[in-house]
DNA sequence: CAGTGGTCTAGACCACGCG
DNA sequence: GCGTGGTCTAGACCACTGT
């Protein structure tokens, strides 16, 4: 009866049951050992079901606690460009966004990426912002000092807008170069944002420049792919070209 | 002498073995059983420590014939926007694009992406294009069948710059919305990509209108997220306003 | 066919969360 | 302390790839 191995079976059945409301959203499954038995299977069989659940979201594992449903994800929205807010944004609430502030100096690949000589003096913003308890994103901002708003001074607690556009600069940037990749997290990502290695995230490299293709900022930016989406608008402006670097 | 566990030991070891050349790209590693004796642990103990190099990339299993050492890949870019052809992309050579076309009739998603009536007919394309023989795209474009052009007839070949670039339309659009996430392959996806699931995959989901704000062309593509980062470069055009829906 | 990875078992012991 | 998941073992058998 099994599709092709036991523990995808068990899977499917596990995921039939949650998904026709057998199991509600933040509710607690049976344990391990419970499931095992019932379903006949050795424990490591049951957790490898466990497993296929987990990764495609629909079942969140907490150790000495249980397995439990996850919550269906409302998805929120990364703005790429120069983020024209939206109402959707806009009407968001319960965000708080943490910023720790450093002074640092370029080193490896900072200075390629900021293209700025080694040792040069550097503001780094730490940005972790939540959403009811949940982290939704993980920020390292760099900017030369020189151009570094004494506005955000030591850790401070920020709300609203801020939570997608992290623009920490005086003077505006003439162009924004955005990198997505899609990746899984390093094991410091997945503790910060509080999600499993094994699920995937979206990384942000932007880069922004002035008229002078000074970069004003460099941002590494990572998302848990399950709750944030990027999205990037083009318009076309009579016949603008951008460049390519 | 392990990290934190048994199997975490076992990987940081093999992953310093490979990345100081002890084993070469394409080499074959020592069978599960010839390295679960040498490490002095159980068959199961060392496939967790492969399954994390896998994640990382490092390590590519092949049923039936060993684990091998990933070649170091280089990274390929997806374009958004009009994607203006870089010298990168253009120099790049040995693509194949197959391209299958069908009529279908809009349905569900479709006619919400596209904002068109139930079963408007819709011209569906469904590319994979490769690169010596590693498929490193999957794209489903739907397009209203009026505004497809007749060149793409059916099956065939295509090869350059279309390979990130799938705009088969009539007339130029006016606005390009894409949405980019991270997450698992479904198991379509990792057959067709020739990637494990567990690897993370880029998801674009790209809708062209016109200037009539008609939906001209909505693609849905999928690039395995080791191989393929998107580029969005945005432009300050004196106060150009990109509209939000 | 021999050798490889894939799945599974029936346990054992450890680490975590909570009362 | 108790119940939970996390790790690990020492096997067995199945499925795939090559010769």
């Amino acid at each position: 009866m099994s599709a092709t191995s036991r523990h995808r079976g068990i899977a499917d059945d596990l995921r039939k049951r949650i998904t026709t409301g057998c199991f509600g959203p933040g509710e607690r499954l049976p344990s391990e050992t419970d499931l095992a038995s019932h379903y006949r299977v050795s424990t490591s069989t049951l957790r490898n079901a466990l497993a296929l659940l987990q990764r495609e979201g629909l079942v969140e594992k907490i150790h000495g606690r249980g397995n439990f449903v996850r919550h269906p994800l409302r998805k929120i929205m990364y703005v790429g460009g120069w983020g024209t807010l939206d109402p959707w944004t806009a009407a968001e609430t319960a965000l708080r966004v943490t910023v720790r502030t450093a002074a640092v100096a370029a080193r490896g690949h900072l200075t390629s990426m900021l293209s700025v000589p080694p040792d040069t003096p550097l503001t780094e913003f730490t940005c972790v912002s939540h959403e009811r308890d949940a982290p939704h994103s993980l920020a390292r901002i760099y900017v030369p000092s020189d151009l570094a708003l004494p506005g955000l001074r030591q850790d401070s607690d920020l709300a609203g807008r801020t939570l997608t556009r992290f623009a920490v600069l005086a003077p505006t940037p003439s162009e924004i170069r955005e990198t997505v990749s899609a990746r899984l997290p390093t094991p410091d990502e997945a503790s910060a944002l509080q999600i499993h290695p094994g699920t995937a995230v979206l990384a942000v490299t932007r880069i922004a420049t002035d008229n002078a293709t000074r970069v004003v900022e460099a941002a590494l930016l990572v998302f848990p792919g399950d709750r944030v989406d990027a999205v990037f608008t083009t318009h076309h402006v009579t016949d603008e070209r951008p460049t390519q670097r």
